[in-house]
DNA sequence: GTCTTTAATGATATAATATACCATTAACGA
DNA sequence: TCGTTAATGGTATATTATATCATTAAAGAC
């Protein structure tokens, strides 16, 4: 028996899902708390590491913050806003050319490449122009 | 009086410039434990933020280890070795253009883009084959 | 349906990274 | 040399995450 199926590790991969825009591993914990008061935080780590390692669903490692969680597995970039933290897919074509760049540099093995655009997001570009 | 001048700060500064490769605050930290014993890590994370600040040092945030600080200040993209973590610059183009692809889906004000690469370094390379 | 095995859970402790706070020290202009 | 106050160093604390382990429960065997 390799892998169990519990309800806390659905409900961890729903959460992820529910949240969408890429919750970091306390977001999905207190979404689950509300419905199920008695889940552990550990639990919730665990589950979101094991979905990882199982490729449903990817890890996006963030300036100095919390890890986040997305479910969307296809290549694609992300956007984070300096101002609330927001984070979204960016739907630009993923560029496979630029591990060739680097891989044509010698010396080591490129396996992949993640792209992060930083600036301001729509809600937020909004409250600075009211403000003014 | 806006800022003054410490030999602490005058020390934390030359030990990213001597470490080279993308210290953590904690390497840097015993970089000058070693000939000052009494610095405080207090004293070198908030000196590190200050260069940060300063726009003396860059900080490269990375896959849920610590921080990194970089003396290069031109931009540039990075590879991590997912074997020993080692860090470094790779010398391929600033691609100006993907700040323009990500700003024409509209809707945000995008300022910046890192890109980071993994993958297998030299050294780890060369472990892997003499294994075999 | 019951038993058995053991993966998974939940609670607590702890690790790693980083900042907050504050009394003391020392940089630097007057 | 003095006075102001930025910077230091020490301690406490926050945040994110994993380790440990007794207990629970999932799922295959019967």
């Amino acid at each position: 028996m390799q892998q169990r199926n519990t309800f806390q590790k659905a409900m961890t991969l729903d959460a992820v899902i529910r949240l969408a825009n890429h919750p970091t591993a306390d977001d999905v914990y207190d979404y689950i708390r509300d419905k199920y008061p008695q889940i552990s935080r550990t639990t919730v780590y665990r589950n979101l590491n094991k979905l990882v390692d199982l490729n449903m669903l990817a890890r996006v490692k963030v300036s100095g913050s919390a890890d986040r969680f997305d479910h969307n597995l296809h290549p694609h970039y992300h956007f984070i806003c300096t101002e609330c933290g927001e984070m979204c897919d960016l739907d630009i074509p993923y560029l496979e050319q630029i591990n060739d760049m680097a891989q044509g540099l010698g010396g080591r093995k490129i396996n992949a490449h993640q792209i992060m655009f930083d600036g301001v997001c729509e809600e937020c570009l909004k409250k600075v122009t009211n403000r003014q």
